[in-house]
DNA sequence: GTGGTCTAGACCACC
DNA sequence: GTGGTCTAGACCACG
């Protein structure tokens, strides 16, 4: 995997980080128990400090998409889904409505950003059926 | 045009109404040369101050949203497309994967945020046929 | 509230702390809405670095206990329940089978265990009725 | 007896060795003078390092619930009660405290969580009548 | 070797 | 004033 930083951004490197590391995982460019490389590492490749690849770790971790072993290294965890369909929806659905609200504002038609999702769409590793309770 | 603020959430007071006001547009709740309430009678009806309502404002216009008119007030922007169709491809398109990453964690399955994108976008106010240059 | 940190102890500070947070809220001396120390000030008090006090907030606001207002300080957020049931329960079930598991190293017989629970849970701000789905 | 080692977890193999172990012996799956494994077995059959095993096996000693008899082996040790009554109340009332601070936070109600320890114990070896001094 | 904890001190965003 | 981010560097626990 390779993950670059944009130090010029205003967006914060740990969050550039994780969502980069959110995304290879969502896309399957990170399979489960996959081993990411050492803090010290990413650290050194990236020209950052280790605390903020600790941090993005365990800030990963804590949300259950990566864990750690302690003297082994950080491994993508095995998907969970510990939350209520309920809380998922609402997520999914004020997504949804950020993303409209952009697209809008960027003047595109209907036809185009449905066609933009079912594109990209094809690029992420979906669950087969319908996701549980 | 109601906005509500929810003081309790991590998310700062005017990132909250920057969003309500581009939602509010977005869903045609609002629609061009509309005035806004002045920055007095907002602030004093959220409850908030009334710089936090000026930065709103000037930042609504700095993205070409909304626009002052000296003595007249606030107003909602004729829709303007400055950006190439390039750009703007390119911005969608990091939006929905952005969209898909959270799905994918998510556990939803394909069909269902089809299903979702479809039934919200229902409720946006979408231009006709195919947008600029 | 007062809290009290033993530096001696091989428990992470940080850690220390978290436990006390959760406990006082779950005890109902802490309430929803209700104001935490700034992390300068807890700092001071607890003659440790606010570094560390700035991990126990974000912590627990990652958990969803607390939550901050930038500028305006750290909060208890109201109790929400995102978890599945299933998920919770076996958390329960978890955490009693070690309890259960001490409690027989110690030497307790049942009734005593039964009764020291009972007694203790007079001092615990118990929901009513059955939680969430 | 069986162990496993969950190598995906966070929790050291060492604790969770001794976990299992104490939960073992707490549910009277395994019974004084009852012999464990030696180090170069159950390391084999765990796959994992004897020094892990054998720290493991130190620590028990060190607690009381296993002894080592020259030659011949490990073996789960008699219960022996080395505290006062006083300090196994205050460390029994501590574990309780714990229990029931995570179980506020997860949103059970007061019988729910009785239910659940009654309900658990059936499966635990309890001493009868009150323990010693 | 791995990650986890803690300190010290800098600079920025929010209200 | 508040918290958020990042760096630098120390020491400890795990395997």
């Amino acid at each position: 995997m390779e993950f670059n930083i944009e130090s010029a951004s205003r967006v914060p490197i740990y969050r550039q980080l994780v969502a980069q590391i959110r995304e290879a995982i969502a896309r399957g460019r990170m399979k489960p128990d996959e081993r990411l490389p050492s803090v010290r590492e990413l650290s050194r490749e990236l020209v950052i400090n280790p605390n903020t690849v600790a941090r993005v770790y365990t800030e990963l971790e804590r949300e259950g998409v990566l864990n750690t072993r302690q003297g082994l290294g950080v491994f993508v965890a095995q998907p969970r889904n510990e939350l209520t369909k309920r809380v998922r929806k609402e997520r999914l659905t004020c997504l949804v409505d950020g993303l409209l609200t952009e697209a809008v504002h960027l003047g595109f038609a209907r036809e185009e950003v449905t066609a933009t999702v079912a594109e990209r769409m094809e690029k992420f590793a979906f669950a087969h059926g319908v996701g549980g309770q």
